[in-house]
DNA sequence: AATCGAGCCAACCGCAGCCGG
DNA sequence: GCCGGCTGCGGTTGGCTCGAT
């Protein structure tokens, strides 16, 4: 499809924001709403491309947007997510109000990915579950053997809720001994057409890549979906119980994994198991959050 | 004090989906 | 059904910051 791209106009700036063209873009929205971004920033009287005053906006300037601090809730979730979906931060930050894919998707790369090659090369070296989480304790955070992180040491300058919300490293290791993090392959997939873009055609037997692609492990092993998804529960999987994650964890749809590999289920139904997940996985996210709000109510009276 | 290197993050780039003509 | 424009998404990059040496 031949597009011009727009960011190739002569004379547009480029490179950071100044205050003056964000306060521009902003007033620009706030009078006339998102949306028609070509058309945007000459309205506006900005010497931009409509591309990059949309990313402005989104990753920087929308009103409701959270900045840094990633909770080790946010965190856990994130990770969660990203065992189910991949490398889809749209989807992801959907479920995680206030962050944007971009922020997601760099927390990811500079934490979380590290935390996962720690945690792979532990797990080339081990059989256990348990060794593991024991090695990743060490790990969180993919902080370097020196012990000095820059990531923690920044929080410490900017209002940490992290620091607040938890004890500290104990809580970090909790979070680690929930989690189990796969690195699935990146996937390109369109706002609506995740199924589809998963990787199974309607022909197809194969698995859907994001399972496929976890870890490169085969059905049996993506039954370790268990320990991605919060413990917590009882070794037994009741689902019920009072607690949404016994959903989650439900080996109905660890079952229907296998399901699929062997005589490959329908779309539609893998699809509304996925949504189900998402679903429960950010009500537990929410729940969470309650906690937190009355947690620090209580704290606050101590 | 200067230099180096690692980490972080805002912004850019290119691709793909969607939609209207 | 095809074409082209717009939008959204994920990958990547460049520059800034800061600790270590």
């Amino acid at each position: 499809m031949g597009r011009t791209p727009c960011c190739s106009q002569v004379g547009l700036r480029r490179g950071p924001w100044t205050p003056r063209e964000d306060s521009l873009l902003v007033n620009y929205i706030q009078h006339y709403g998102e949306g028609h971004w070509r058309s945007l920033p000459k309205k506006a009287g900005l010497l931009r491309c409509g591309k990059s005053c949309r990313l402005r906006w989104m990753n920087y300037l929308r009103p409701d947007i959270k900045r840094g601090n990633i909770t080790p809730d946010e965190d856990d979730l994130i990770i969660r997510l990203h065992s189910l979906l991949g490398n889809r931060w749209s989807l992801i930050a959907g479920r995680l109000p206030g962050r944007t894919d971009n922020e997601i998707k760099n927390y990811w790369n500079s934490h979380l990915s590290k935390r996962l090659k720690n945690d792979t090369t532990t797990t080339t070296t081990t059989t256990t579950t348990t060794t593991t989480v024991d090695k990743r304790h060490t790990n969180y955070h993919g902080r370097n053997p020196k012990g000095t992180s820059k990531s923690s040491e920044k929080s410490t300058k900017k209002p940490s809720t992290e620091k607040n919300n938890r004890d500290g490293a104990n809580c970090e290791q909790e979070v680690i001994a929930k989690t189990k993090i796969y690195l699935p392959k990146p996937i390109r997939v369109g706002q609506f057409s995740s199924i589809k873009n998963d990787g199974f055609d309607a022909g197809s037997n194969s698995m859907p890549s994001f399972l496929d692609n976890v870890h490169g492990q085969d059905c049996t092993e993506v039954l370790n979906l268990d320990h991605v998804f919060k413990p917590g529960v009882d070794q037994g999987g009741n689902a019920g119980g009072g607690d949404p994650l016994l959903c989650v964890k439900d080996h109905d749809f660890a079952n229907n994994i296998i399901d699929r590999r062997c005589e490959s289920i329908s779309c539609h139904d893998f699809s509304q198991q996925k949504d189900d997940m998402l679903d429960k996985i950010y009500e537990e996210y929410q729940r969470l959050l309650e906690v937190e709000d009355l947690l620090q109510i209580s704290d606050s009276f101590c």
